[in-house]
This record gives structure tokens, sequence and C-alpha cells, in this order.
DNA sequence: CCTTAGCCTG
DNA sequence: CAGGCTAAGG
């Protein structure tokens, strides 16, 4: 070892074995050394689950109704099936998770928020109970056959997953029902850390008749809501097609009933393959906000798809099928979990956290619902936001020494280092954050750490890391209340 | 027994 | 970045 070396970095750098001296006599740079949040234990989140009843007696209903019509087709068991197919998996995920390109300008943060988006939303129609009745009572046998080939699509669906890329189906938080029947049985204290992290995927495999753990049970109920919200898609088009056709002298007149349009992409998906000049509207948003599905809520618009599912008979199938597929994936790309937004704020937290504390996440993701598994994976965020850091800093540390940087003095990052640039391109893609200048140092600290310990050739040793580790987790700041602030889009 | 950090891999 | 895996700690 270079024993000028040692004693520069004596001087200015206590040996890691011991960082704790290093607040004794600190650097120049070093300003201050903010307490370092112990972790606490996991916190388990729960939410209430007064909406449970209302979707499981929804989903009955619905079921019940299925069961009847489609007795001809299917065995009387054949809901099982319907459910147990249902995996998450089949859903056409957001293949752009690694589309980071897509995911470009950052909102400088706006500190006010307008809505939050993190309230698990409500989607079902109070109403839906009367809507079953009529519709189901009016059906013929060619309501009855589609309605056996919508399971057919369902099915194929379920078959061929179009994006298995649902990692956290987490549990819903509420009941954990091991049947459909014993609906509310309002015990939300399962919480009891009984579940393992859902590696998911395995939901076809346990075949969803059988939940043992508290876990299966929830995955199941978790399947049984977005079931839910598709049987209410499907019967609102079932209206839409055969009230059409049951009264061929549709009051079309209504025509300004509009809902949300659909937003960027889901629109592009939506059209794709129809005409250019069919515009669908969200049966989603039709589906909540427009009540009973009367004839009044009716549409040109809609009035536009069934002419064109009459006129292409063949595609109705296609269609149908894709209404599946959009509502499938909206379900689960919705608020219900985390956001390319929330990794953007994830990364520029780590500005000043490199080592979070769970209630330090929980109160600046507090828009999210903070399931085990959502906590997992912003831990996994910052393990891997560490990784990265940590690799960068031997990279350039060793640089330095090859490039002949003798002393650690001469160590030293800047807004203009290589190293920072490196970092700021990680962290920070959209450069419209201001790095704090307390990131350089602790960057700067971690580089010279580095250079240190390979200096001293620290580096045999497997665990060297382990004490550049200790002492950079104590150089951690408050996260700024800003962040705070949900997160808007 | 469950969670998490870290490492490695894709 | 997510998964898988191991070791370590409550």
């Amino acid at each position: 070892m270079n024993p000028s070396l040692l004693d520069h970095s004596m001087h200015h750098f206590p040996s890691s074995t011991y960082p704790e001296d290093r607040a004794e006599h600190p650097p120049s740079f070093l300003h201050d050394n903010r307490y370092n949040p112990s972790t606490p234990p996991t916190s388990s989140h729960s939410s209430g689950g007064s909406l449970i009843s209302t979707l499981l007696q929804k989903t009955i209903e619905s079921k019940q109704t299925l069961q009847e019509s489609t007795a001809a087709y299917y065995h009387p068991d054949a809901h099982i099936s319907f459910s147990a197919l249902t995996s998450p998996s089949l859903v056409d995920h957001h293949s752009s998770t690694s589309s980071k390109s897509s995911s470009t300008t950052m909102e400088p943060l706006s500190p006010a928020s307008q809505a939050s988006t993190g309230a698990s939303p409500t989607r079902v129609s109070p109403n839906g109970a009367g809507l079953n009745q009529d519709w189901t009572l009016e059906l013929g046998d060619r309501r009855q056959a589609k309605r056996a080939r919508v399971e057919n699509i369902i099915r194929g669906m379920a078959v061929s997953p179009p994006s298995p890329s649902v990692h956290c189906t987490d549990e819903g938080e509420t009941t954990p029902t091991s049947d459909l029947q014993s609906e509310t049985m309002e015990n939300k204290q399962e919480n009891k850390r009984k579940q393992r992290v859902p590696q998911h995927q395995d939901l076809l495999r346990t075949g969803g008749a059988s939940g043992k753990s508290t876990d299966e049970g929830h995955n199941l109920k978790k399947q049984l809501q977005t079931m839910q919200r598709l049987l209410g898609q499907l019967q609102a088009r079932f209206i839409q097609v055969y009230e059409y056709q049951t009264e061929s002298e549709e009051d079309v007149s209504d025509g300004t009933f509009s809902t949300g349009v659909m937003e960027d992409d889901h629109q592009s998906t939506w059209n794709k393959g129809y005409p250019e000049t069919e515009v669908f509207m969200d049966p989603y948003s039709e589906f909540n906000n427009g009540g009973p599905l009367d004839r009044g809520h009716l549409g040109w618009k809609n009035y536009k798809l069934t002419d064109y599912i009459h006129s292409n008979p063949d595609k109705e199938d296609k269609l149908l099928a894709d209404i599946l597929k959009y509502e499938l994936s909206r379900a689960v790309n919705s608020s219900e979990g985390l956001t390319t937004h929330h990794l953007k704020k994830a990364k520029l937290m780590f500005f000043y956290t490199r080592y979070p504390s769970s209630n330090v996440l929980t109160t600046f993701f507090s828009d999210v619902q903070l399931t085990r598994c959502i906590m997992s994976q912003l831990i996994k965020w910052f393990s891997n936001f560490r990784e990265f850091y940590y690799i960068q800093m031997e990279k350039f540390a060793r640089q330095a020494r090859v490039d002949g940087v003798n002393s650690v003095r001469d160590v030293a990052v800047r807004r203009d280092s290589e190293l920072f640039r490196a970092l700021n391109m990680h962290y920070n893609k959209a450069n419209d954050f201001q790095v704090p200048d307390r990131f350089l140092e602790v960057a700067e600290i971690t580089l010279q750490e580095f250079y240190i310990s390979i200096s001293l050739a620290r580096d045999s040793d497997p665990s060297w890391k382990k004490a550049i580790y200790k002492v950079i987790s104590k150089l951690d700041s408050d996260v700024p209340a800003e962040f705070k602030a949900p997160l808007t889009t």
C-alpha cells in the first residue's frame, strides 16, 4: 500500500472501520449529520372494504345471470373456470414499463396538487342491479349464444395472455372470502403479515377454487373485482346492441351525452382496427358516471358502435375481445399501483435519501395503496438506485486511480464531473430538477470512501463495501415536504 | 417465520 | 428495473 496515500487519507478520512469518527472531525464539506432514521417495522396498511360487499353482491348477481343464460352451453360450474381462468396475467398490461423513452418531461414537482389519484376508485354503478334484470329477461336465444361466445373470448384470453406482466395483483386489503357467499365478514385485521409477498403468476395453478391462504383469497377477490367490472362493461354493450335491435326506432336524438374522451394511448388502442370515423366512448366512464344505462344515455356514439357491429357481425367477437382487453388493461393500469411518475419521484428522492425508511416511503407515497407488495417494490427501487450509485462510485474511484490521482484530496465531485453527469442521467434524466448541493457532497464522500478503500486494498475483502455503505447510510437528508404532494398525473 | 439488503441476472 | 436467491436480523 501507499504510505503517503495512507497518510493523506487518514488525515482527512478516518478509517471506514470507525465511521462514527467522521462526525467528530468532519471534513469541511460535511455540513451536518442528520440522524439516521432507523428502519421501523413494516407498516401494514389497510383500507376500508365498504366497497367489497357491493362488489361481491353485484358479482353474484352477475354470475347468476350468466349461469342462467349459459346453462345450455356450459356446465353449471362454468363460473368457476370463468373466474379461475381470469388470471391478471392475461391483462394486456402496459408493455411500456420499460419504454422509458415515452416518459419524458417531468413537471417540476408542482407542490400544488389538484386531485389525488390515490383513492381506490369505486367503479360500480349502484344501479347495476336494476340493469341486470331487464336485459336478462329480454334476451333471446341469440343473446345467449353471444354471451356464450363472449365467455369463449374470455377463455381464450385467459389461455393466451396478451401480455402477462402484472406483478402486483396485490391483496385487496379487505375480505378474504374463501367463498363468494361468505361476503362481508368485516375482518380487516387480516393484515397480519401472513401473506407471502405475492410473486403471482401462480393464479392459474391454484385453480382459483380452493384458495387456502388468505393470500389466494385476496387474489381471487381481486380477480373477482376485475371480472365484475368486465361484466358490467359487457352488459352495457349488450344493452346497446340488443336494445337497438329490439327497438329499431331508437331515439338517437340524444346525442349530447358524451363521457370522458379517452386519453392518448388508450384512444389509439381503442380505435385500432376500426373505421376511423368511429369514436367509441369509454365504456368505463359510461358505466360509472352514467347512472342507469337507459336508452337516454345511449348517445350517437354508441349508435355508431352498434351500427358498426351490425354491419360487421363477423368482427363482433374481435370487438368484444378488444373491449375486454381494454377494460382489463385500464383496470390494472388504474391508480392501483406505482406509475412511472412514482418512479421519477422516487429517483429524485434518492438525491436526498439513499436509505429511506419505511415510514418515509409511506408518507411520501401516500397516494398509492401501500400494500406489502407495493412497499417491497419501492424498497426494491431504492435498492436498485443504490446499486447503480455504488457501481458508479467504484468505477470512478478506480478510474481516478488509473488516472493518476494520488491524493484523496483531489477526489471531488462537482456538477461538471463525469460522475455527476452519469448520476444525473440516471436519476434525473429529464434534467429538470435542481440536484441539491448536499447530494454532491454525499457523492464526493462516497467516491472518496471508495477511493480510500481501494487504495488501501480493502477491496480484497469480499465485504469491503459494507463499511462504506454504513458511512453513506448516515448521510441521508430529509426529503423536502414538496415531495409529499400526491402525483397529479 | 417474515422481511430486507445485497448480489447477480435478464 | 424486476426476479430469483442468499444471508442476516427481528
